[in-house]
DNA sequence: GCTTGACCTTACCCTATTGGGAAGGTTGAT
DNA sequence: ATCAACCTTCCCAATAGGGTAAGGTCAAGC
């Protein structure tokens, strides 16, 4: 790569963080910010790509942005240890955990009743029915 | 139940939907607008109250607020079939799916990672060098 | 009859994440 | 000089709620 500076669309192509949400991370403090050409606009080099692109993993895994800002802290951190990464990581698997326990319970429950639906032409719907009930 | 009319603070007992919800539901047209006391409060009737404890229970099921509104009406009309529920539960079902598989996926690959770092006193993480790479 | 506490009203801001678009300035190429 | 593509800030939309403030109402007790 040739090219040093990027303003942010170019930035957001090469780390797949949409110039959107870059500006919205700014803001929020979760990268510093960006300096500006003399027009205003944002200039970014290939480390503050870097970082998009940190951010972006870290989203597509599931980070929330809290997490995200103190896995970037730990990231530039270079007295971190491995083990106060690990558990953020361990922290989130357990929160993944609780989700995806939380969406096969209601899958589950919601199987239960379709498989109960006839589902003909019918008005009877035992769906609506357990639905309508007083008790939970 | 000897009473019949609830003010929006009873009919929030009785149905586990908060006011605060009950005001935000009937604001978006999910439910009627109630009808109110000379004073201006919020009267409600069993029926309202049932109409909530079915909006609680689809929201328990995780049905988002479109779904919900789509259910209602087939509950409150007479002529439905019960084949039109059924394909709304089956279309939910899949959703549903569709959440735990990508949540799966982000817990294994973080499970992945996690396995890889010591854990230890050293700054050296493999779960930071992965977040860090350029390669998705 | 008056006070007090519990309840109600509207209206606004906040959480977290992302997208869309308006109104206007800049850049680069034709 | 013009035009498209880009940039800027600012506001609004959605998801599903929570919180809080300022003010009105109601019922009980004194």
């Amino acid at each position: 790569m040739q090219s040093d500076l990027y303003n942010i669309g170019q930035a957001a192509n090469a780390s797949g963080v949409s110039a959107k949400m870059i500006r919205r991370y700014e803001e929020a403090g979760l990268i510093p910010k960006a300096s500006r050409s003399l027009s205003d606009y944002r200039v970014y080099n290939d480390k503050n790509v870097n970082m998009l692109r940190f951010i972006r993993h870290a989203r597509d895994l599931g980070f929330s942005a809290k997490q995200i800002s103190s896995l970037l802290s730990l990231w530039s951190d270079q007295a971190r240890s491995s083990s106060e990464v690990k558990s953020l990581a361990v922290e989130h698997i357990e929160l993944l955990d609780q989700k995806i326990t939380e969406l096969n319970a209601m899958k589950s429950e919601l199987t239960r009743l379709v498989n109960c639906c006839h589902g003909d032409a019918r008005p009877d719907c035992p769906i609506l029915d357990n639905l309508a009930q007083n008790k939970v």
